[in-house]
DNA sequence: TATGAATGAGGATTCATTCAT
DNA sequence: GATGAATGAATCCTCATTCAT
């Protein structure tokens, strides 16, 4: 379901032994950045993709482009998530819930994942802007099935989801580090709850 | 009420002078971290306080031992408001809520925590350690006091809160960078009343 | 006779450009020692050498393994000297005493042996053990025939030559400082007289 | 017999404390040397001193002239030490050779010295030429005593013996490093042997 | 086209020396 | 006089990016 990222017509056109060199330099990228983070070098990532350096720079001109086409893949495969989602599940609230639960899980197991999105710079956004659109659209009905059932806040918003998942992968993030436990289950939990209709009021 | 951090006795001991650089510097290093986040430069900030790098590094080793006890002194800070809170406001819930959206405010305002909970090492930490028990000791209280008036659910822990604060931290960095706005505010209210009790069940 | 130190097989199989650039590191590195002793330079001696400093780091990760490097070829070049006096020069005890006085001409006129011989961590000398053992071995076939022609002390070791070496490295040093003369080769007689047969006996 | 360096009337004019401060400071710089050679630092040896580096610098006011201090010391107390060995020991070979061994032996068991030679420079030099010239006078009393007496080879001078002592400390201070033993004593004792008369001819 | 060697601005830290207290 | 805080030039090393082979 989830897929390599709708391949664009570009990679599509290219040689067949240069897409797997840009396969094994994404994988690669993503173990890196798991492990060192933003400080993940690009001769390690070269390394490790069994290229030199040069062939790197020519598939992603800049540290940037790489992590911008990493987080252009998640949102990408979240978007395809939440289409089949919303298709395959047609119970409002449990739809809406269990994706977020479901993209949480996936996030936590790929560490690199909260690394980069502190490492994005504005152009690697517009790059990944019609994905996010992709994916906004497809929380969107999502969210309007939900408040439609009368399951969901009237005031919740897709941004307050983009804010959530930005939060819990930092919490993630902050876990890895391992300086202390951080559970951003339970985190999701409050915030779901708390999202959902009948909550009582916290006087703000 | 919030001090600069109780003043130890190590920095009680020093000269007038010396404590005023120290002021600066730290001074300096808040500002500094606030634009550059983790990338501030040591020259950059002893520029800053108006002393030679020499000065800074007297006062703070390494660039670790300065970011933690920025962190510490937060920290600190946020354990002084939180014992304040508990004496002086004796609603329940309101002044567990409250402390939490006036300590958020406050973090929102000084961009450089956020970025700077990333910087932390494990030693920075341990250095940090009594005093994040103090505050871990005060929020305690806030809690115990709440669920005793059924105000907030009866599984709430003190790490929920930390957890709290630092998804929050990292959606105002991410507002900061600019990239895409992140309303922190409008997260903290689900998060608070998925935490209250009486919300409805989320079906995890 | 003298080799710029057997070249490895990893050196060997450089890219023509790098293993210029590696000749002309270690030309630039012996003069810049020789000039500055311990205290030379990174940047300067890259600068001689026309490469960047990045280069020099590529080819020798620290300076300590550059210093290292350059005392092993040393070794490597008088380990050479040895066994072709050996088998050149028949005469026990010419060949051991004018072998050394050679060696000792050759040092005097490179000034970065004697200053780097103190900058060589426990590292560095570990690299370049085999060397040493090579040299080792090669002084050991000399004092061997000199001791069966009768021409050397019984109890003369391959220790005593390194000691001597090493004493006549500092005293060559010392000279070069200028702050007042040393006369190296006297010292190289008297010592070599001493380690003939038929020596009085100095009451020791 | 070996005096703190003949006082000189500027350190005799001292108030007491000032005197017993310098004499910490020789203290604690000897100490410091020992175990850390040229990389020695000021601040080290001024806490060690239990003064503050203000004084250390009041009383020497470089480095290099603290440096100086101790060498001019060490040859003061050479000179003495070979002034008595003249007028106490009347054996013309016994008393210069055993003079050397025993110089060899205290300054073997003074790391700071060999250490210190290398960082010496012209001005310190300069102001350790009457110590010099004093030590230059005793030994050239021993020597030509011995040569008197028909013990040491005719062509045997002053400066032979500075060299000497010179590659004995450097071999000391090698063997301080721990990379390798190097036996400085049978050094000696070749060398001795080499100066000494009746030995065979090296053929140089 | 792929490779990996070369580049060099940049960054944390040190330490002899000065100077305000 | 004594103290130790302040200074900042100097130094080793890193790593994103370019370019010769």
């Amino acid at each position: 379901m989830a897929t390599r990222g709708a391949v664009e017509p570009a990679v599509a056109r290219m040689r067949a032994d240069a897409r797997r060199n840009r396969e094994r330099i994404l994988t690669a990228a993503r173990e890196t950045f798991s492990e060192y983070g933003t400080e993940a070098q690009m001769d390690e990532i070269a390394r490790r993709a069994g290229v030199g350096v040069g062939t790197l720079y020519r598939h992603f001109p800049t540290k940037d482009a790489l992590v911008g086409e990493l987080v252009r893949i998640k949102l990408n495969d979240f978007a395809a998530r939440a289409r089949a989602k919303f298709e395959q599940d047609e119970r409002p609230w449990e739809s809406f819930a269990d994706l977020l639960r479901e993209q949480a899980e996936i996030a936590s197991r790929d560490a690199s994942q909260h690394r980069m999105i502190f490492a994005m710079t504005q152009e690697a956004l517009e790059a990944a802007l019609p994905t996010i659109t992709e994916l906004s659209a497809a929380m969107q009905a999502l969210i309007d099935r939900a408040k439609a059932a009368g399951e969901v806040r009237e005031d919740l918003v897709v941004d307050d989801i983009r804010t959530l998942m930005c939060g819990l992968g930092s919490i993630m993030a902050a876990d890895l580090l391992g300086v202390m436990p951080y559970d951003w289950r339970r985190q999701l939990e409050f915030t779901l709850a708390g999202m959902r209709t009948g909550c009582p009021d916290t006087g703000a």
